[in-house]
DNA sequence: ATGGACCTTCCCACAATGGGAAGGTCAAGG
DNA sequence: CCTTGACCTTCCCATTGTGGGAAGGTCCAT
């Protein structure tokens, strides 16, 4: 199949894929004569490979060591395993950098009448020294 | 001051200062004679604002928003709190799109043993059309 | 043969930030 | 007075991952 059915099957644009292609994260798929790139089967399986993996917020760094340990059948899963737990401690420090910032926000905005009034203690916080709480 | 110190003591870099008056974010401060810029206690207080305001996850835009009302004495408050509660929800979205995805993430490395074995789930479930759990 | 849907490569843009080069300035100490 | 080192200036480049779009070639159905 050409790009754009590769790219329809496997969620990843057609820009994607020849991004990734570009920095070597997949193989050059075969051409065709006048130069189209086709995709089988198994680089359709790579493409949703792929495409999970950055659903997942993993960067494509991490998308290249998962699918080398993906295409090696003799590796132990402990590596694996120590790519997903440091992905999600990853995932959850930012998850709790962002709820601290909405909560100092939340704080802000708490006794911020939100009328005609000028008086508006955000924007007064705002300009103190408040740290985001950790 | 230099912009060295009130990259100091505003925790905005220098760079950042520059790039921040090249988007018209702040407007350009007095010069001394041999091009220096100068910045005095009211810049400081802008920066620090805008120091506030980026460690809160504003964007520049947002930032530009938020001080412009700041600077003005006579807005209503509650176009300020309009823009921290969508900046709250932003953020809320944003930190439970991280947790889904690291909750599929820990569902999926769960069942894997983590040992020499080769056998992996994490693997398998990725190569699935597993989605992110909503 | 023509038109539309594809495909190709190449360049540009984004947001926010840092790195670094090449060169000018300032203040302190010899 | 001159050197030295810490500043400052502007300018260009890189990053990450993604999309837009131009200019041009191809394929297929009518």
């Amino acid at each position: 199949m050409n790009i754009g059915e590769a790219a329809r099957r496997s969620g990843v644009s057609a820009k994607m894929i020849r991004y990734y292609e570009s920095v070597g994260l997949i193989p050059p798929p075969g051409r065709t004569e006048a130069g189209y790139r086709r995709y089988g089967a198994a680089e359709l399986d790579i493409l949703r490979f792929l495409n999970q993996t950055r659903s997942l917020g993993f960067t494509v760094e991490q998308m290249r060591a998962l699918l080398d340990l993906w295409r090696d059948r003799h590796r132990a899963s402990a590596e694996v395993k120590r790519l997903a737990l440091a992905q999600i401690a990853a995932l959850e420090a930012r998850a709790a950098q962002l709820q601290a910032m909405s909560r100092t926000l939340r704080d802000l905005a708490e006794d911020c009448h939100g009328d005609e009034n000028p008086e508006c203690p955000i924007l007064d916080g705002l300009a103190g020294t408040t740290e985001v709480r950790k």
